[in-house]
DNA sequence: ACAAATATTTAGATTTGTCTAAATATTATT
DNA sequence: AATAATATTTAGACAAATCTAAATATTTGT
């Protein structure tokens, strides 16, 4: 496959939610930031190739074949975006444009070692699951901390409360977006939370549990 | 830059030996694997670019621009296979196919960390100089074992002697190509050499350093 | 059910990078 | 210096990926 095919196949992968569901000429269009006219010469293209099942007016989806290839790609963007924030120091929103690119490299074996490199990681640094070789994943759910057993560990991808208040509130605590943290401990009395987060168990108020959106494996 | 005109940069300054030497079409042509015509174009367009001069007829050359351009893909390149070696286990002839695609990955943070994640390496797996971040090298050469000063460390890039029992020998006392080896000392009775290679010493003959050639910076 | 709005495809053009075959320039040989 | 061999460029074609403008199909609203 060309770049240019592989990233379509990934957007049709994305828009059909990992399924194999159909998907619109225009929302295509959108996601690839191109024309309409475009997508239709290249979902041609595709059918041919056998990667994904297109009629006329009637939209796209991916065939096996072509959903394989896009649980590969999946698999190859989170592990590199998962290389770039532990080994290289890249913070969370630096990674994605970079992996986009990195990708596309085509080495089985360097996808491989790099997986054992980084000790087969299961999420990426935005809390999704990364495909295993034989495209197997769990599924995710995002959730409001309080809401979450005790004992569930997730990745933080977001705030119900964006005033700078509370953001100047995490800054201070050290918690960021891309942060695994455990839910160590409930009290019952007034719902506060023990958290860990990197080595270090904090106190949170059930004020700011509600307004922490965390990302877990089911 | 595209990728291949990034590809021609760097075949242009490969068969230049580094300095701004002109280079012909036909050698362009075989370095790149393509047709002459292919590189009549793509030199007029490098031209256009400031990226090299062309004289129809009389061959082309980088620019300051344009070599400074090689340097940085060089850089990359050589980086990237150290990488490979040293954090994903490839071997000495398996990393060069791949950082011929990871060269081309733009990310100026990407390639400054990993520069720093690998510890600022001098040279990559087959002996030849990391240009720094401002293009500059030091020059190696190629030399048999037995004619570099005690002292002296380089790495193992070739042998004289190609014959199954040499490399049986080698093989047995794990010597490998892209192997660092410090020349520790010479016996100056018999010529043979006491030598460091990856944490133990061993000893050698005379006829076998006179097999075995390093590249050594200067 | 029909008109209007929206979505999608087709036709034709453009850019990039490549190729083959033919023309032209340079270099080597006698 | 003329001819032969080699190197290089030009002309014309093609595939990939994109675009604009026009044509056509589908969906929506009354
Ligand atoms: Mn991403
Ligand atoms: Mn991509
Ligand atoms: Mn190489
Ligand atoms: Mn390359």
């Amino acid at each position: 496959m060309t770049l240019s095919e592989e990233d379509y196949i990934k957007a049709i992968y994305h828009l059909g939610k990992g399924e194999n569901t159909t998907v619109s000429t225009n929302a295509v269009a959108e996601q690839m930031e191109t024309k309409p006219s475009s997508v239709t010469d290249m979902v041609k293209k595709l059918s041919d190739k056998g990667v994904a099942n297109y009629k006329p007016y009637k939209g796209v989806s991916l065939t096996e074949y072509g959903k394989k290839i896009a649980l590969s790609l999946v698999r190859k963007h989170r592990l590199w975006e998962v290389f770039l924030v532990e080994k290289l120091n890249f913070s969370w929103d630096e990674v994605h444009e970079v992996a986009e690119q990195l990708e596309h490299i085509k080495s089985e074996k360097l996808i491989d070692q790099l997986d054992k490199h980084l000790g087969f990681p299961q999420v990426d640094p935005h809390g999704d699951p990364i495909p295993s070789k034989k495209g197997e994943f769990k599924k995710t759910i995002k959730k409001l901390l309080n809401e979450v057993p005790v004992g569930t560990s997730g990745i933080c991808v977001g705030v119900k409360d964006s005033s700078p208040p509370f953001l100047k509130f995490l800054d201070k605590n050290k918690i960021a977006l891309g942060d695994t943290i455990l839910v160590h401990d409930k009290e019952e009395f007034d719902g506060s939370f023990d958290i860990k987060i990197k080595e270090s168990t904090i106190h949170i108020s059930n004020q700011i549990a509600t307004n922490l959106y965390l990302k877990i494996t089911e």
